[in-house]
DNA sequence: CTTCATGTAACTTAATTAGTTACGATATGC
DNA sequence: GCATATCGTAACTAATTAAGTTACATGAAG
């Protein structure tokens, strides 16, 4: 698993998961759909367990589950339950007392919050249903859904 | 000059530039207003250079200045320069083959792309002029630009 | 009571980026 | 022409962050 790939990879877990509703998967199995190890997986994913769009279970028999139907399930929701930030650059002080550094910050937070408003409203239209909808049209044309490599 | 605050920090530089039209600003001095040293700051406004934002000259009295008024340099054209990426995940295959991987790209993919859009968008209705104006406005309230720490 | 699974802490490794040193190229002023 | 000031850039070092790994405790199922 890449740096910055957290979101597409848990979006491809999750997508799997859909595809077997009902039946648990370990983080193992999660692991290998995203080349990693089971314990970046419960890591990654914890959070979405907090936040209800996942459960998991010990024990035998025991795993992944998701917490509710795909089609409740919102892009901007799985984002912010990873805890990624949209917008990647800081608007944190540096210089305290300058009061050009303070009118930068003023003007590129407002910025941050107007975006990052606008990125989650767009995020929150999109739902796992849609791309379990559209794997499903590639796999309908192509036939196949290998893990090759 | 912390991380991710590369854009914050050059817009920083780049004001105390416009506060000083026609006289050029070395890189060390620059470098302190951002605390950082000067062979950071030509790395980091190297770009923008390019871009006809900003010239730079050698030798004595040589440095930096703006390449063009602040009205017409926009926060877009600034970030691009400094070849950000506005939005942090990847989209990269991790998974060749693998048909929920390319349905999970090709969805964040189109949302990347159109989220980008909007971004530099409303990023290129910001220029240095806005940011100087509200520097000013702040100044003539408070009275003080100390660079205090 | 053994086995399988998650939860999590602690550590190691890898990647990225800022910071630093060094030096060549170039421009100015004496 | 020579001393000085400045950028341009390569090469290295240090700091930070995130992924990967190991280890083990906890809990559920048969």
């Amino acid at each position: 698993m890449k740096r910055n790939s957290r979101l597409s990879s848990t979006l491809h877990i999750l997508v799997h998961m859909a595809e077997e509703p009902g039946h648990a998967l370990t983080s193992e199995q999660l692991a290998t759909f995203i080349h990693t190890n089971p314990v970046v997986v419960r890591r990654t994913i914890a959070g979405l367990r907090d936040a209800g769009i996942v459960t998991s279970s010990r024990g035998h028999g025991g795993g992944w589950l998701l917490g509710r139907a795909p089609e409740a399930i919102s892009l901007a929701e799985i984002s912010a339950a990873l805890g990624e930030t949209l917008l990647p650059f800081s608007t944190e002080p540096e210089s305290p007392g300058c009061l050009v550094e303070q009118a930068v910050i003023a003007v590129l937070d407002d910025f941050r919050i107007a975006a990052e408003r606008l990125l989650a409203e767009k995020l929150s239209r999109i739902t796992l249903a849609d791309l379990t909808a559209d794997f499903r049209r590639r796999y309908d044309l192509i036939g196949v859904s290998s893990h090759a490599i």
